[in-house]
DNA sequence: TTGAAAGCGGTACCAT
DNA sequence: ATGGTACCGCTTTCAA
């Protein structure tokens, strides 16, 4: 590993001061054209790059944020990163994805990317929650569907008015009256919002909103197994309302596979509006989020506060309507 | 933003020089008990926690890797992920996950990334290739699934092997003559091997083997909506083989909403043996990659050539075998 | 066992 | 417009 070129390297051959070479890199203070010329020619010959580390230390400042994402799984986050990503590009600013996939490992791994990044954008609640306010204390963060902290920002869209809305669907235009919801309360705040939103709906028409979840992980192959007992129980529900559209996918492949008709025997509807529920048959009626807009807000907060001075600002708390997207899965 | 309390603080307060401080921190010194212990009880008071820039500047060592992934989707990302994870676990060091998005702005990010790592995983083949072996000058890159790159470490499974056989099953075993690729070839190497197994097959078998590949994105969305062309063609293919298996999935709820059974009336393959296609039914037959496995080797590649002063050493090229996984979709 | 001081690769203030 | 130089926070010789 041979020394990598400096900046004193490049002064010394352009016959300029290290100072003046640290100018034409930042390109902030007036050079004179000649001189700046000399110093990009060498810097050219040399192929110089000037080293983070160094530039980081100095200005203290990384130039870098950080997307914590609570798995890999859910097209969902696809569009989140797309929107994080899209206004983070031309910025100068890049930023690392925390795949949180091992519960245990993950508050190391986020305390090390605190000392790498100037602001961070953190998906879903963790065991680690009170990690995540120590570091505000350093550095913005704003959560998406997460806990509520007053030391950071937050974006969250209404699931409970949401998934009360798309029960209440069920209930009001197709007269359904023994319901399930498939999914898990506990995982996060976002989740939890949306099983009280469909108790709530059950509630209001009277019904029983006791033992009226199933547990089940959120992908299509846990929505597959899960359904297929449900489907076998004696009085199976009239209607299902899952947690996530992956979730309703592998129930409708478990329905099909009992040969139990959707909508016709039972109703099923689900939440994210992947691009599998539109082309699904039949079609699921699902829940709209607006992926793209959360992570294009997040990277926009976050530019506001660490751009300007004022680090003190209150934090911004956003909420996002969302829609309920009525196809035929519900039996319309 | 208050400066941030640093080892010269914690010197000044236990009374000892920087140098001492930086001793307890590393632990590779020997320091007295009764000094350690002191600058212990400071740092703690203090609650100092030494800055990562500083050290990564005086070691010229980040002590991170970083994990380049061509997209969110695919449970097979899961898998390396957690391999990578496993085998970091413990030896202090992190690593950074780049999802290459998009195409355009991916040679920044990944250069940007190069000033942050000390090596890199790099999985799929990018139109900046160049750039990979320019970075692998400086630091180890393993590439998995990849272009093959003298100047990289490699690993590759035998993709051109399995495909040719889970073709040829379907050939031999069940008498298959009409056969279709369902899948994008030029995506990368590694799916390129897999369609020229399969092409390979029915040469073998004296089959014809052009235009037997229909093109689709590797999702479930376009499986089903590739599929459900293809089966409306007027001589459709007795066997469809998918890329992947979220391809395999989406082609056979088009079969199901077609009404065309799986395998009696068309045979399906997949790709990968995700957990969905030993759940659904018929259960696919496809294609085990140890992800897992992968993930561990191209971490302990990492470590073994970062770790060694030995920079110069030669590549190391790792070939895995793979299965195939015969259930019911091929008609077995 | 400990301390003084010279880096690591930049930035930016203060002179000139 | 340019140069000299004191940092940024930490590690690591070299001496004591």
């Amino acid at each position: 590993m041979k020394r990598s070129i400096t900046i004193r390297d490049v002064a010394k051959q352009a016959d300029v001061s290290v100072a003046t070479v640290s100018r034409v890199i930042s390109g902030k203070s007036v050079v004179a054209d000649r001189t700046r010329d000399r110093v990009n020619a060498v810097m050219e010959r040399l192929s110089f790059e000037p080293s983070r580390l160094g530039q980081a230390l100095a200005l203290n400042r990384h130039d870098a944020f950080a997307l914590v994402l609570p798995g890999l799984g859910g097209p969902l986050f696809a569009g989140i990163l797309d929107g994080f990503e899209n206004t983070l590009a031309g910025t100068g600013i890049t930023f690392h994805v925390l795949v949180a996939q091992n519960e245990e490992r993950f508050p190391v791994q986020l305390a090390d990317l605190a000392t790498r990044v100037d602001g961070m954008c953190v998906f879903g609640a963790y065991t680690g929650d009170s990690l995540i306010s120590t570091i505000a204390q350093r550095m913005p963060i704003v959560r998406i569907a997460g806990s509520p902290d007053p030391a950071t920002h937050s974006i969250n869209v209404d699931n409970f008015e949401a998934a009360c809305e798309i029960t209440n669907h069920l209930i009001e235009t197709h007269g359904v009256r023994k319901l399930l919801f498939l999914g898990e309360a506990a995982q996060s705040p976002d989740l939890q919002l949306r099983y009280q939103g469909f108790q709530r709906a059950l509630s209001d028409a009277g019904i029983d909103n006791r033992d009226v979840i199933f547990p089940c992980s959120l992908t299509q192959a846990s929505g597959l197994k899960a359904a297929s007992i449900i489907l076998r129980w004696p009085d199976r529900p009239e209607a299902i309302v899952c947690a996530t559209d992956e979730v309703a996918v592998g129930t409708m492949m478990a329905c099909t596979e009992a040969g139990v008709s959707v909508p016709r025997d039972i109703k099923v509807t689900g939440y994210d509006d992947i691009e599998l529920a539109s082309l699904i048959t039949p079609a699921l009626t699902t829940v709209d989020q607006p992926f793209h807009e959360i992570g294009a807000r997040a990277a926009q907060i976050l530019l506001r506060h660490t751009r300007k001075a004022a680090q003190a600002e209150k934090p911004e708390n956003h909420q996002l309507a969302i829609e309920v997207i009525v196809r035929h899965s519900c039996g319309c």
